[in-house]
DNA sequence: CTCCCTATTGTTAGACT
DNA sequence: TAGTCTAACAATAGGGA
């Protein structure tokens, strides 16, 4: 068969396409040296190819052009991380916590070794904006939970104030009936201060209620 | 003309080199590009110009693709490029530092949004650790160039007490020869506090050295 | 720098070993 | 997998705008 044009997509056949990934590396790899020589440029080539081997080629020393190429990237990178501040979205804070990703796996390479004092303070004050803003989440959350326990707490307070007087009434009322030789349970007012609408009478447990401990918050 | 095969070598005319440069860059990246797409391959393409002018492309994230490579290179056992004795070891600083990227990453997905107050913490505790990483880098690098400063004054300043010695002696040298009518250069005493083995005289531009300022540094 | 053009050289798909 | 072959295709040197 003649050959045809290939279009650019992937290669379904396992074996054509480890052919031609074996054949397209050599020639981009030539192709970097060529053009590293000829023009005199600094160039880093990794290649990974889809079962995980790694090839890699670098005109001179592959990190430090992968730190001068971190270097330029930082740069840019700093512009979006001065944003409005006063906003607490969380979207934003999450772009944000991925810019410090970023700036901290730039890093990682091989050294801080690598690093000036100059690229140290900038990436110290990155990671410092990073930990302010996780300590503010944190401390949002505390402070939603407080307020929501503060709630919860004052509820229950109000809730045991008026079962104390309940509390009270009822035993009021079986002293009386008790006085009286009267037994008849209907007799005893069940306040239940509007938490069982339309049941006004039933009476029956109360004795249950009354033994909550008014004392736990 | 017509086109002629050329040699792989620097092209020595500029503007050559640049329109060679601006083409076969951009071959090069397409071939990265095509064949990424073809075999399913991650590549990360990092070129800098003669001028110092960045291109790249990567497949997917550069970061991961630089940190993929790094790892294997650890692998092999090729120490990147440590270890100059007396520092602390980096290695280990720079492990730890990929570990906190790597929680941070997991973060990233999505949002401080899904996270409770036990997972903020840990996080914090987490972005922590990594400041202080980068803050205790920072300081050693500090207290390295102090150091170094501090020695090279030492230095300059022994020297400069030498100087004075030294200056001292020429001018009384200077006095007693015109004293005695005396003008041969050769009667000057040399010293050269053993900075010039095996140069016992040669005094003649001594008069240059004393012109150097005693009080700086 | 970038784009265009074209003759040439360089690369590679497909097939086979 | 890796090498070889060859027709076809892609890239690009040199030149001009």
């Amino acid at each position: 068969m003649v050959r045809q044009k290939i279009e650019i997509k992937k290669i379904d056949n396992l074996t054509a396409r480890q052919v031609t990934f074996s054949k397209r590396r050599r020639g981009l790899f030539k192709k970097a040296q060529e053009l590293s020589t000829l023009c005199d440029a600094e160039i880093a080539l990794i290649v990974f190819s889809a079962t995980g081997k790694l090839f890699h080629y670098s005109s001179s020393s592959m990190m430090q052009l992968i730190q001068r190429h971190n270097a330029e990237r930082s740069k840019l990178g700093q512009q979006p991380l001065n944003i409005q501040p006063g906003i607490n979205n969380h979207a934003m804070l999450s772009k944000q916590l991925v810019e410090l990703s970023i700036g901290l796996k730039q890093l990682k390479g091989d050294d801080l070794q690598g690093l000036g004092i100059d690229e140290l303070m900038k990436l110290e004050k990155l990671v410092e904006s990073g930990l302010s803003r996780v300590g503010k989440t944190k401390n949002e959350r505390f402070l939603t939970k407080i307020s929501t326990l503060k709630t919860k707490e004052s509820q229950l307070m109000e809730e045991n104030a008026r079962l104390k007087q309940l509390a009270e009434k009822v035993r009021d009322a079986r002293v009386n009936d008790f006085e009286q030789g009267n037994n008849s349970a209907e007799s005893i007012s069940n306040d239940c201060h509007g938490c069982c609408p339309g049941e006004d009478k039933s009476g029956s447990d109360t004795s249950l209620k009354l033994g909550l401990p008014f004392s736990d918050n």
